[in-house]
DNA sequence: GTTGAAAACGTCTTTCC
DNA sequence: GGAAAGACGTTTTCAAC
Protein backbone atom coordinates (compact mmCIF):
# COMPACT_ATOMS: atom_id res chain seq x y z
CA UNK A 1 0.00 0.00 0.00
CA UNK A 2 3.39 2.42 -0.93
CA UNK A 3 1.64 5.35 -2.72
CA UNK A 4 3.51 6.76 -5.71
CA UNK A 5 5.43 10.34 -5.39
CA UNK A 6 6.58 12.13 -8.31
CA UNK A 7 8.48 15.31 -8.68
CA UNK A 8 5.39 17.63 -8.28
CA UNK A 9 4.03 15.50 -5.02
CA UNK A 10 7.94 16.37 -3.45
CA UNK A 11 7.47 19.95 -4.03
CA UNK A 12 4.39 20.18 -2.65
CA UNK A 13 5.72 18.26 0.31
CA UNK A 14 8.52 20.57 0.60
CA UNK A 15 6.30 23.72 0.68
CA UNK A 16 4.48 22.21 3.42
CA UNK A 17 7.06 21.47 5.67
CA UNK A 18 8.31 24.61 5.03
CA UNK A 19 4.86 26.42 6.11
CA UNK A 20 1.68 24.59 6.35
CA UNK A 21 -0.52 27.79 6.52
CA UNK A 22 0.03 28.37 2.94
CA UNK A 23 -3.12 28.97 0.75
CA UNK A 24 -3.95 26.13 -2.00
CA UNK A 25 -3.34 28.71 -4.44
CA UNK A 26 0.25 30.33 -3.31
CA UNK A 27 1.65 26.29 -3.30
CA UNK A 28 -0.34 25.86 -6.53
CA UNK A 29 1.82 28.86 -7.67
CA UNK A 30 5.32 27.61 -6.75
CA UNK A 31 4.85 23.72 -7.93
CA UNK A 32 3.74 25.03 -11.52
CA UNK A 33 0.20 23.69 -11.01
CA UNK A 34 -3.22 25.08 -10.02
CA UNK A 35 -5.52 24.59 -7.03
CA UNK A 36 -7.68 21.11 -8.11
CA UNK A 37 -4.49 19.06 -9.06
CA UNK A 38 -2.76 20.32 -6.11
CA UNK A 39 -6.01 19.86 -3.73
CA UNK A 40 -6.17 16.29 -4.80
CA UNK A 41 -2.12 15.53 -4.61
CA UNK A 42 -2.19 16.59 -1.28
CA UNK A 43 -5.37 14.43 -0.43
CA UNK A 44 -4.00 11.61 -2.03
CA UNK A 45 -0.43 12.07 -0.03
CA UNK A 46 -2.85 12.59 3.39
CA UNK A 47 -5.22 9.43 2.71
CA UNK A 48 -1.55 7.45 2.06
CA UNK A 49 0.37 8.52 5.38
CA UNK A 50 3.14 10.21 3.66
CA UNK A 51 1.53 13.44 5.44
CA UNK A 52 0.97 13.16 9.01
CA UNK A 53 0.18 15.45 11.97
CA UNK A 54 -0.13 19.63 11.49
CA UNK A 55 1.05 21.08 14.22
CA UNK A 56 3.31 24.04 15.41
CA UNK A 57 7.29 24.10 16.68
CA UNK A 58 6.98 25.67 19.79
CA UNK A 59 9.72 27.66 21.85
CA UNK A 60 10.74 24.97 24.66
CA UNK A 61 12.44 27.53 26.26
CA UNK A 62 9.62 29.82 26.26
CA UNK A 63 7.69 27.20 28.15
CA UNK A 64 10.28 26.24 30.83
CA UNK A 65 11.76 23.46 29.12
CA UNK A 66 14.83 24.44 29.91
CA UNK A 67 16.83 20.93 29.61
CA UNK A 68 17.35 18.32 27.12
CA UNK A 69 18.88 14.96 27.77
CA UNK A 70 20.01 12.28 25.44
CA UNK A 71 19.71 9.13 27.21
CA UNK A 72 21.57 5.82 25.97
CA UNK A 73 20.30 2.65 27.48
CA UNK A 74 21.84 -0.93 27.73
CA UNK A 75 19.97 -3.51 28.85
CA UNK A 76 20.59 -7.41 29.46
CA UNK A 77 17.01 -8.19 29.07
CA UNK A 78 16.15 -8.45 25.45
CA UNK A 79 12.98 -10.40 25.59
CA UNK A 80 9.36 -9.73 24.26
CA UNK A 81 7.62 -9.31 27.57
CA UNK A 82 10.15 -7.14 28.40
CA UNK A 83 10.54 -5.15 25.84
CA UNK A 84 6.71 -4.49 25.37
CA UNK A 85 6.46 -3.24 28.91
CA UNK A 86 9.73 -0.60 28.30
CA UNK A 87 7.78 0.74 24.90
CA UNK A 88 5.08 1.31 27.03
CA UNK A 89 6.44 3.34 29.64
CA UNK A 90 8.30 4.98 27.08
CA UNK A 91 4.98 5.88 25.34
CA UNK A 92 3.37 7.39 28.67
CA UNK A 93 5.73 9.76 29.14
CA UNK A 94 5.32 12.54 27.66
CA UNK A 95 9.01 14.24 28.36
CA UNK A 96 10.31 11.58 26.23
CA UNK A 97 10.39 13.43 22.53
CA UNK A 98 12.16 10.61 20.67
CA UNK A 99 12.85 7.00 21.61
CA UNK A 100 14.78 4.66 18.78
CA UNK A 101 16.02 1.17 19.12
CA UNK A 102 19.53 0.73 17.81
CA UNK A 103 21.99 -1.56 16.70
CA UNK A 104 24.78 -2.73 18.32
CA UNK A 105 25.97 -2.24 22.09
CA UNK A 106 24.06 0.59 23.00
CA UNK A 107 20.28 -0.69 22.60
CA UNK A 108 17.82 2.57 23.26
CA UNK A 109 18.83 6.13 22.72
CA UNK A 110 15.81 8.89 24.33
CA UNK A 111 15.41 12.27 23.63
CA UNK A 112 13.85 13.67 26.96
CA UNK A 113 13.13 17.28 27.20
CA UNK A 114 12.35 18.52 31.09
CA UNK A 115 11.94 21.69 32.72
CA UNK A 116 15.13 21.04 34.73
CA UNK A 117 18.12 18.49 36.27
CA UNK A 118 15.76 17.89 39.01
CA UNK A 119 12.74 17.07 36.97
CA UNK A 120 15.32 14.28 35.00
CA UNK A 121 16.10 12.85 38.14
CA UNK A 122 11.92 12.17 38.85
CA UNK A 123 12.01 10.81 35.40
CA UNK A 124 15.36 8.69 35.70
CA UNK A 125 14.13 6.97 39.24
CA UNK A 126 10.23 6.45 37.68
CA UNK A 127 11.99 4.96 34.57
CA UNK A 128 14.12 2.47 36.38
CA UNK A 129 11.61 1.65 38.86
CA UNK A 130 9.19 0.48 35.57
CA UNK A 131 11.70 -1.72 33.40
CA UNK A 132 15.06 -3.11 34.38
CA UNK A 133 17.75 -1.47 32.34
CA UNK A 134 21.42 -2.71 32.79
CA UNK A 135 23.28 0.75 31.94
CA UNK A 136 22.34 4.20 31.46
CA UNK A 137 24.27 7.41 30.32
CA UNK A 138 23.08 10.67 30.12
CA UNK A 139 24.11 13.60 28.10
CA UNK A 140 23.24 17.08 28.97
CA UNK A 141 22.16 18.91 26.25
CA UNK A 142 23.61 22.65 26.36
CA UNK A 143 23.05 24.14 23.63
CA UNK A 144 20.01 23.32 20.53
CA UNK A 145 22.14 24.06 17.65
CA UNK A 146 19.63 22.79 15.25
CA UNK A 147 16.17 21.45 15.35
CA UNK A 148 14.17 20.67 12.64
CA UNK A 149 11.54 17.92 11.24
CA UNK A 150 12.10 18.60 7.94
CA UNK A 151 12.94 16.11 5.52
CA UNK A 152 15.63 17.38 2.52
CA UNK A 153 13.04 16.38 -0.50
CA UNK A 154 14.41 18.61 -3.24
CA UNK A 155 17.79 16.25 -4.52
CA UNK B 1 11.45 40.23 25.73
CA UNK B 2 9.74 37.10 27.47
CA UNK B 3 6.17 36.79 26.76
CA UNK B 4 3.72 35.77 29.90
CA UNK B 5 1.94 32.44 30.38
CA UNK B 6 -1.69 31.80 31.17
CA UNK B 7 -3.50 28.64 31.84
CA UNK B 8 -5.34 29.38 28.94
CA UNK B 9 -2.32 30.17 26.57
CA UNK B 10 -0.99 26.82 27.80
CA UNK B 11 -4.26 25.25 26.23
CA UNK B 12 -4.36 27.12 23.18
CA UNK B 13 -0.68 25.99 22.74
CA UNK B 14 -1.63 22.59 23.81
CA UNK B 15 -4.28 22.26 21.02
CA UNK B 16 -2.58 24.19 18.34
CA UNK B 17 0.34 21.30 18.98
CA UNK B 18 -1.49 18.61 18.68
CA UNK B 19 -3.75 19.91 15.27
CA UNK B 20 -2.76 23.08 13.77
CA UNK B 21 -5.42 22.57 11.55
CA UNK B 22 -8.25 23.04 14.00
CA UNK B 23 -10.67 26.61 13.49
CA UNK B 24 -10.36 29.05 15.65
CA UNK B 25 -14.20 28.19 16.68
CA UNK B 26 -13.00 24.42 17.64
CA UNK B 27 -10.06 25.51 19.29
CA UNK B 28 -12.05 28.41 21.47
CA UNK B 29 -14.46 26.23 22.57
CA UNK B 30 -12.03 23.80 23.77
CA UNK B 31 -10.80 26.32 25.51
CA UNK B 32 -13.80 27.65 27.07
CA UNK B 33 -13.35 31.01 25.62
CA UNK B 34 -14.52 32.76 22.05
CA UNK B 35 -12.43 33.46 18.61
CA UNK B 36 -11.39 36.77 19.22
CA UNK B 37 -9.96 36.66 22.42
CA UNK B 38 -8.36 33.15 21.37
CA UNK B 39 -7.34 34.87 18.55
CA UNK B 40 -5.88 37.64 19.83
CA UNK B 41 -3.29 35.41 21.88
CA UNK B 42 -2.17 33.16 19.34
CA UNK B 43 -0.90 36.56 17.34
CA UNK B 44 0.74 37.33 21.26
CA UNK B 45 2.39 34.22 21.03
CA UNK B 46 3.72 34.42 17.22
CA UNK B 47 4.77 37.79 18.06
CA UNK B 48 6.72 36.51 21.14
CA UNK B 49 8.17 33.09 19.57
CA UNK B 50 6.52 30.85 21.45
CA UNK B 51 4.48 29.62 18.16
CA UNK B 52 6.79 29.26 15.87
CA UNK B 53 6.44 27.47 12.27
CA UNK B 54 3.31 25.74 11.37
CA UNK B 55 4.13 22.53 9.89
CA UNK B 56 3.27 19.06 8.44
CA UNK B 57 5.17 15.64 9.76
CA UNK B 58 6.23 13.83 6.83
CA UNK B 59 6.53 10.01 6.85
CA UNK B 60 10.38 9.20 6.35
CA UNK B 61 9.72 5.80 5.56
CA UNK B 62 7.56 6.85 2.72
CA UNK B 63 9.91 9.11 1.41
CA UNK B 64 13.08 6.91 1.21
CA UNK B 65 14.56 8.14 3.99
CA UNK B 66 15.11 4.82 5.47
CA UNK B 67 18.31 5.23 7.65
CA UNK B 68 18.67 7.22 10.93
CA UNK B 69 21.93 7.69 12.99
CA UNK B 70 22.69 9.04 15.94
CA UNK B 71 26.23 10.42 16.17
CA UNK B 72 28.46 10.93 18.51
CA UNK B 73 31.49 13.44 18.36
CA UNK B 74 34.44 14.35 20.39
CA UNK B 75 37.00 16.86 18.89
CA UNK B 76 40.46 18.11 20.19
CA UNK B 77 39.01 21.67 18.94
CA UNK B 78 37.43 24.22 21.09
CA UNK B 79 38.27 27.48 19.88
CA UNK B 80 35.61 29.60 18.53
CA UNK B 81 36.86 29.85 14.84
CA UNK B 82 36.46 25.80 14.64
CA UNK B 83 33.42 26.13 16.41
CA UNK B 84 31.65 28.63 13.98
CA UNK B 85 33.02 26.27 11.02
CA UNK B 86 31.74 23.06 12.84
CA UNK B 87 27.82 25.14 13.22
CA UNK B 88 28.08 26.48 10.08
CA UNK B 89 28.73 23.07 8.36
CA UNK B 90 26.04 21.28 10.28
CA UNK B 91 23.31 23.83 9.44
CA UNK B 92 24.23 23.75 5.67
CA UNK B 93 23.48 19.97 5.76
CA UNK B 94 19.68 19.10 5.56
CA UNK B 95 20.27 15.58 6.53
CA UNK B 96 21.23 16.29 10.08
CA UNK B 97 17.69 16.98 11.90
CA UNK B 98 19.22 18.07 15.39
CA UNK B 99 22.43 19.29 16.40
CA UNK B 100 23.35 19.61 20.19
CA UNK B 101 26.41 20.40 22.10
CA UNK B 102 26.82 18.47 25.18
CA UNK B 103 28.72 18.84 28.80
CA UNK B 104 30.70 16.24 29.30
CA UNK B 105 33.01 13.99 27.49
CA UNK B 106 31.24 13.64 23.93
CA UNK B 107 31.15 17.34 22.46
CA UNK B 108 28.53 16.89 20.17
CA UNK B 109 25.06 14.65 19.48
CA UNK B 110 23.42 14.98 15.79
CA UNK B 111 20.56 12.91 14.22
CA UNK B 112 21.30 12.48 10.95
CA UNK B 113 18.31 11.11 8.09
CA UNK B 114 19.57 9.78 5.50
CA UNK B 115 17.98 7.24 2.94
CA UNK B 116 20.45 4.49 3.55
CA UNK B 117 24.15 3.37 4.99
CA UNK B 118 25.29 4.74 1.57
CA UNK B 119 24.22 8.23 1.96
CA UNK B 120 25.53 8.43 5.84
CA UNK B 121 28.97 7.44 5.08
CA UNK B 122 28.79 10.10 2.13
CA UNK B 123 27.56 12.64 4.57
CA UNK B 124 30.22 11.12 6.72
CA UNK B 125 33.27 11.80 4.45
CA UNK B 126 32.06 15.63 3.95
CA UNK B 127 31.78 16.59 7.45
CA UNK B 128 35.37 15.12 8.54
CA UNK B 129 36.72 16.72 5.48
CA UNK B 130 35.20 20.03 6.32
CA UNK B 131 35.79 19.95 10.17
CA UNK B 132 38.55 18.31 12.13
CA UNK B 133 37.07 15.95 14.55
CA UNK B 134 38.64 13.92 16.94
CA UNK B 135 36.48 10.61 17.25
CA UNK B 136 32.99 10.05 16.20
CA UNK B 137 30.32 7.16 16.80
CA UNK B 138 27.47 6.50 15.11
CA UNK B 139 24.29 4.89 16.43
CA UNK B 140 22.08 3.39 13.44
CA UNK B 141 18.47 3.55 14.59
CA UNK B 142 16.84 -0.41 13.59
CA UNK B 143 13.37 0.97 14.89
CA UNK B 144 11.76 4.32 15.77
CA UNK B 145 9.95 3.78 18.84
CA UNK B 146 8.38 7.51 19.11
CA UNK B 147 9.12 10.99 17.60
CA UNK B 148 7.03 13.76 18.71
CA UNK B 149 7.56 17.48 18.44
CA UNK B 150 4.97 17.79 21.84
CA UNK B 151 6.11 19.49 24.56
CA UNK B 152 4.09 18.48 27.48
CA UNK B 153 1.66 21.56 28.64
CA UNK B 154 -0.30 19.86 31.03
CA UNK B 155 1.11 19.37 34.16
C1' DG C 1 -12.03 41.68 27.97
C1' DT C 2 -16.05 39.83 25.43
C1' DT C 3 -19.57 39.69 21.72
C1' DG C 4 -21.15 39.95 17.24
C1' DA C 5 -21.09 41.19 12.59
C1' DA C 6 -18.97 42.07 8.15
C1' DA C 7 -15.43 41.65 4.56
C1' DA C 8 -11.79 39.15 2.71
C1' DC C 9 -10.10 34.94 1.95
C1' DG C 10 -9.50 29.83 1.64
C1' DT C 11 -11.33 25.16 1.13
C1' DC C 12 -13.55 21.63 -1.09
C1' DT C 13 -16.89 20.06 -4.55
C1' DT C 14 -18.86 19.84 -8.89
C1' DT C 15 -19.11 20.58 -13.64
C1' DC C 16 -17.12 21.22 -17.97
C1' DC C 17 -13.21 21.08 -21.14
C1' DG D 1 -5.93 15.18 -16.05
C1' DG D 2 -6.72 20.37 -15.58
C1' DA D 3 -9.63 24.86 -15.42
C1' DA D 4 -13.47 27.43 -13.70
C1' DA D 5 -16.98 28.46 -10.73
C1' DG D 6 -19.76 28.18 -6.71
C1' DA D 7 -21.17 26.93 -1.98
C1' DC D 8 -19.62 26.93 2.22
C1' DG D 9 -16.63 27.70 6.18
C1' DT D 10 -12.77 30.32 8.34
C1' DT D 11 -9.91 34.21 9.34
C1' DT D 12 -9.28 38.73 10.44
C1' DT D 13 -10.79 43.24 11.47
C1' DC D 14 -13.65 46.43 13.66
C1' DA D 15 -17.28 48.60 16.30
C1' DA D 16 -20.11 48.22 20.34
C1' DC D 17 -20.82 46.64 24.97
Amino acid sequence: MTVRIDDVDRKILSELQRDASQSLDEIARKVGSSKTPVWNRIRKLRQGGVIGRQTVILDAESLGFEACFFVLIRTSEHDAVWQASFLEALQNRPEVQEAHRLAGDIDYILKVRVKNARAYDVFYQALISEVRVHNVTALLSMEEIKSTTMLPLED
